[in-house]
DNA sequence: GTTAATTATATCGTTCACGATGCAAATATA
DNA sequence: TATATTTGCATCGTGAACGATATAATTAAC
């Protein structure tokens, strides 16, 4: 009874376990430089464009700042980035890659085939890849939208 | 360049995303009754079968039971649920819902609904949300073993 | 039947997520 | 140019996740 209810008919339950796992599946990977997989996250952003303002890796990673504030401190207290204030706009925080944080691109290179490897699997190969992207990307710009004006 | 390091590349950015953004959709929903996303999934564990011990839900889940123990805790002092010491196994705690518990699933019953239809939109539709069902449980099932065996 | 290994759960420490709130700098308005 | 509003970031508290470790009960090995 209650067919709705049962988790094998819920998708967020699936995304939710599935994110887990892919990131479970980072850990090692990621942690032999003392990395997890949000810091991760922000590395990919500062690597695509240094000297960003904490407003925007939050923007594109689609966090609160409350969120990434702290996780940022924490990469400064690695030595992996540097945060100062903005010249222009002082209330700005500029987030920049130290040479360690630039390096780091270097030692992970092996990291996005590894993964991408691991997940491979009857349904998920390179020619349904670019689908699964579509709907999960739709799904994201449907909540993104519809969670700032619902509450 | 580093095309493999672009975030618009990751599956898992898009699984963590998405799934977070969900998660967000039920908050208002479940926080009507103090739930959080994952009681609510303890809770769906528990409707399909009442009585069960800390383990099983765990695994059910794909948790360990370190983040359920607390989690369990927190619903046990909310009233929702009752954890008592196995009588065949003592080492056991089985976790029986209270009445407050079962008829949660009252009050919550226009919640999965509500989410469904806030996730629909052009190419998540009933005819595609098999195929996005088969993909992101393959995906699980190759984790899941993975990794395990491999760290 | 002791001792050793395994199992079920709990505790601890660290790192997210995120709502709520605070504060200072910048911008808009009067 | 004062005052009000907005913006950018930080702080605080709570609830997950999860690795590491601990503890007690059960089972296996001897």
């Amino acid at each position: 009874m209650e067919e709705k209810f049962r988790l094998d008919n819920q998708l967020c339950f699936r995304l939710y376990t599935a994110s887990r796992l892919i990131t479970q599946a980072y850990h090692p990977l990621l942690g032999e430089y003392g990395l997890t997989y949000p810091q991760y996250l922000v590395l990919m952003v500062l690597w695509e464009k240094d000297a960003q303002p904490v407003n925007d890796i939050a923007k594109r990673l689609l966090l609160e700042t409350n969120t990434v504030t702290p996780l940022l401190k924490r990469m400064e207290a690695e030595g992996i980035l540097t945060r100062t204030k903005g010249e222009k706009d002082a209330r700005q925080m500029i987030v920049k890659l130290t040479k360690k944080g630039r390096e780091l691109q270097n030692k992970l290179t092996d990291v996005p085939e590894a993964v991408g490897s691991a997940v491979l699997c009857e349904s998920v190969t390179p020619e349904t890849v670019p689908g699964l992207f579509k709907m999960l990307d739709d799904i994201i710009n449907q909540l993104k939208d519809n969670n700032k004006t619902t509450d």
